[in-house]
DNA sequence: TAATGCATAATTGTATACAATTATGCGAGA
DNA sequence: TCTCGCATAATTGTATACAATTATGCATTA
């Protein structure tokens, strides 16, 4: 419910608008652009069947979520993701995860921990029958369920940007390594302190959490994979 | 230079549309318009004189940037900003702040540690001479060299960000209170523990230093003047 | 009187037209 | 040949026109 607002304040996905915005961070993301490469109001429209308004609107959102720079009278600029910004990304998710765990602690509801340990629980049935796809997805609910449950909205805010960001990186460390379980033993950790009402455990474990999905991601060699599929 | 993208993604001020957003996010942070008050294109157009095009864009940032609310085929309505979200706000910039202080220890450049001093000297001259508008600029200006000295696009964007957001509540609180002395001698000691190559220090002055910056705006209770402005 | 349905108005969504700016290419001159 | 400058093309910025959707108000009816 408070996540309605949200999914719709992140822009709709049936406009044209909304669309030619999804499509265009997929494909910047996904590396279908290369870094620094012009993109074209008219070649982008015509490429996707609209007009040039809705496409111009959607690199307005793209500029300020800093996957494109437009420069004035010029054109716009794919900005790409780099290595670095990727670690970088996961370090401020570390914290800003412990301080959201921190704050679920405070503020979860009986509702939300419901659904919580349901997802937890959901996990390990899929983590042994081995349905990578559905333990990516529950992965991701369970970080929603715990922004929501932290009762605010600025963070809510900043962290399922930062979530958008990675999404496409995580879920093939979900998918590749054996991840997935071990991700989900770590969720039961956090949802066990978040239940104790233990704040410190809580922000420690989400900490860590966030630290082990970056090491694992790079240990497991993927990120470089992914960067070099960027490139090709 | 490398401030010098950032500025110009911020949005460009002198574009039509660049203009509207900038309007628009000032009049909604400064309690021009009621929390949940309906934003309609042409009135706004009429009103700074351009065409439902250019404000169309700025809506769209605005609703990226969460100020706004778009509900599809029907308006956009001012999301506001609570006290809450203020103390939220402060809460996830003490550990930013913190984290960027850290980086900014590993990274900073000569040029940059000596812009720092300089800022601090300065800071001291007019804090003494009681100049509150160039001592609330070099404020701004110190966060800003640190920002770009932790070699972190994501995290500057991120800090860059947020600073907007309570720019406005800020100044008011530095020439009101005797805060701006106080705050440039923790800028000095934030400064003198990243001189000294000390990052865990750096960190924890930083943390501090905003959580302090936040507790001077409640007691001082010019954040609810703020508030009480914007209802009036 | 209260509720319903429909016509009309208001508002947003999209497309297109025109203006302003920037890029490109070619020819003249050294 | 190389450089400069100008004409032309390409591209973005803004305004307007049209389509689709939603809100409003009034008449009708139970």
């Amino acid at each position: 419910m408070a996540n309605y607002d949200v999914k719709q304040e992140v822009t709709d996905k049936f406009s044209l608008r909304g669309r030619v915005f999804h499509k265009l961070r997929d494909d910047i993301l996904s590396g279908k652009y290369e870094e620094h490469e012009e993109l074209k109001e008219v070649a982008i429209g015509e490429e996707l069947g609209v007009s040039r308004t809705p496409v111009r609107e959607a690199f307005r959102q793209l500029e300020l979520e800093g996957l494109i720079q437009i420069i004035p009278n010029k054109g716009a600029y794919v900005t790409g993701i780099t290595e670095k910004d990727v670690q970088d990304i996961y370090m401020i998710r570390s914290l800003l995860e412990g301080l959201c765990a921190r704050w679920a602690t405070e503020h979860i509801t009986k509702e939300q921990m419901e659904e919580m340990e349901e997802n937890i629980y959901l996990a390990k049935f899929h983590a042994q029958k081995g349905h990578l796809d559905q333990l990516a997805e529950l992965d991701n609910r369970f970080h929603d369920i715990m922004y929501e449950a932290c009762n605010s909205k600025m963070l809510e805010h900043q962290l399922k940007d930062f979530h958008q960001y990675v999404l496409r990186v995580r879920k093939k460390t979900l998918n590749n390594a054996n991840r997935g379980p071990k991700s989900n033993e770590e969720h039961e950790q956090i949802m066990e302190a978040i239940k104790a009402g233990d704040a410190d455990l809580a922000e420690k474990l989400a900490n860590q959490h966030m630290i082990n999905a970056y090491e694992n991601m790079v240990q497991s060699g993927l990120h470089e994979a992914y960067q070099k599929e960027k490139r090709q």
